[in-house]
DNA sequence: CTGAAAGCGCTTACAG
DNA sequence: CTGAAAGCGCTTACAG
């Protein structure tokens, strides 16, 4: 056990008060020049590190931010942890995370306490617990501030983080019309997860600008599950009557797709091209790699973070603050031209 | 914000001191039943949940565990940390992530800074951050408790939960022997993660047990990416002199030797047997889907946060609590009888 | 079986 | 520009 140092050992080293060092630690202005010099000379000395618990019981900051999550893909939910803690650390934050089970029955249960006890400074939810009504209000009961990352809906209802699915969906959409496929089928994502209708409206709206028609059993309910998609894709290739082109929601449906492909002996992307969502690190991984939709998901808790860190607040009866990133369309070798 | 809820208006509706609240709450000996029973009914209608910071403070525990990582899969790191949760939430404490760049040259900066802020009562850790010559110091010096994962030396330093690598490896390479296979190439690990030592001395031994021979073109080195496996696997079936089965130490690597077979038209199994380990879900994401070893890795981190909650400690001399978790060969289609 | 006092290590609000 | 006092909400050590 190291003896532990105290802001008193700092302050007695270095001749001042404790609410001197106390200055010092949390940059507040008017110290001069040269006790702010002595006093960081003794923390630097004395190895000396604030205790975390004192502050936050004496002041109003945790010092810790959450992110709640629920059983997305993994890749998803480390991407988002590493983007949130580059930006926490930078300010002395830490993370905290909290797996949720949004379906279980006595959910406010599970959360409500947990906010009580840490009192987080903020939270940063992902779906589909960002659209989950339960959650955001015990998170407004306790009065702790949350920033959404993609949320479904509710945009006034708290700050949020996202990217225009709908427009990349559109894209890749065009994309693979442009490749000269006019018979596309389309995986729907899970329908708690918000960004699911905006990718299928984007779907649909590059077809009819196209001036295509989309068959209805073209349109197949997908879960964002590798499963899910491969069931999916046995729906829509089981048969003579065949797209020539497949666009799943996420990836892990799409690489369903490709095993279904693989499967039925159909060449990608001779036979069949194949579009995926996310560039998750599983659409490097299948042959041919995958054609996708890059989604900054780090970059997005990021933002989210620093939203959280500098306080999100707005003025009553404006829109509370919305950050829109960047996509990118990633053409792989899983889209080719159309069989003619 | 909700008005908060203090032990003090615990104690006032009950009609007793802070003191015996206290005791309740921790569930000490020594409190008349009809006394608990108030206090627990004042808890309840009060929705009362203790102050983590108070407590912390005034007492020896922080209810905050830590988990290091750097860096490997991110099914890998969400598998420690859902274990770890599952754990933890049992007994009120958290999870703090915290990614370490292993790598960086100020690691000791990094690493004790963050240990005296937070002061938690134990760590995680994983490999490769597990055998860290400074990150382990650090630990010490500042008197945290932590449990390695799968550590690769050093077993007498601390507590560690992992699985027989070498047995395992032992089993899978008996597997393709038993299906004809003589010719085996084998892919090793990251060398900073202990595991790959072991499967690759478990691979060896089963060779030497069944008298054959291992040419030392058949092994190559990987670093357990899906890259340096696709690398590895270029080599070792780029002529015409080829092994008929190629052991990966793990999944992502067994991926690349998949894609490159893919490349190079050699069916699997008929033509080329592979084998992975980890069952990461991208081993059931390829087609044929991948023979591989089952990794208990939510149970190791269940059993690692299990060791710290109820206080690691052994006598000097003794050896240090130790582990040893079972795994599951996970037969699919990915190996075959050897072409003869 | 129960409680009054002290103190954990900080920040807040106030005074000068 | 600096400091003395009070207090955050608990647990510890002690007394009865």
């Amino acid at each position: 056990m190291s003896s532990k140092i105290t802001i008193h050992d700092v302050a007695r080293q270095s001749g001042v008060s404790i609410k001197t060092v106390s200055r010092v630690l949390n940059r507040e202005p008017n110290v001069k020049a040269d006790t702010r010099d002595r006093v960081q000379a003794a923390v630097a000395a004395l190895h000396y590190r604030p205790n975390i618990s004192a502050r936050s019981l004496a002041g109003s900051k945790a010092y810790l931010i959450g992110v709640f999550f629920d059983n997305p893909s993994p890749g998803y939910i480390t991407d988002v942890q590493l983007g949130a803690i580059a930006r926490c650390r930078e300010e002395g934050y830490h993370l905290i995370v909290e797996p949720i089970d949004s379906t279980a029955a006595d959910l406010e249960a599970q959360i409500a306490p947990m906010l009580a006890t840490l009192r987080m400074d903020g939270v940063i939810l992902t779906a589909p617990v960002c659209d989950h009504p339960v959650v955001l209000a015990a998170l407004e009961r306790e009065g702790v501030p949350y920033v959404r990352i993609s949320p479904g809906g509710e945009l006034d209802r708290s700050a949020s983080v996202g990217m225009d699915d709908r427009l990349a969906a559109y894209e890749m959409t065009k994309h693979l019309i442009g490749l000269g496929h006019s018979d596309i089928g389309f995986i729907m994502g899970h329908p708690d997860h918000g960004a699911s209708r905006a990718r299928h409206q984007g779907f649909m709206a590059a077809m009819a600008d196209s001036g295509l028609t989309v068959r209805s059993e073209r349109v197949e309910q997908g879960y964002f599950s590798f499963r899910s998609g491969f069931e999916a894709a046995e729906r829509l290739l089981g048969g003579e009557d065949r797209p020539t082109a497949i666009f799943a929601s996420n990836d892990d449906m799409a690489l369903g797709v490709m095993a279904v492909a693989n499967r039925l002996r159909l060449n990608v992307p001779e036979t069949l091209s194949v579009a995926g969502f996310d560039d998750t690190p599983g659409a490097k991984v299948v042959w041919p790699q995958l054609t996708t939709v890059r989604q900054p998901i780090s970059a997005m808790a990021g933002a989210a973070a620093d939203m959280l860190l500098n306080g999100v607040t707005w003025e009553e009866g404006d829109a509370p603050p919305s950050k829109l990133l960047d996509f990118e369309l990633v053409i792989r070798e899983s889209t080719g031209p159309a069989a003619t």
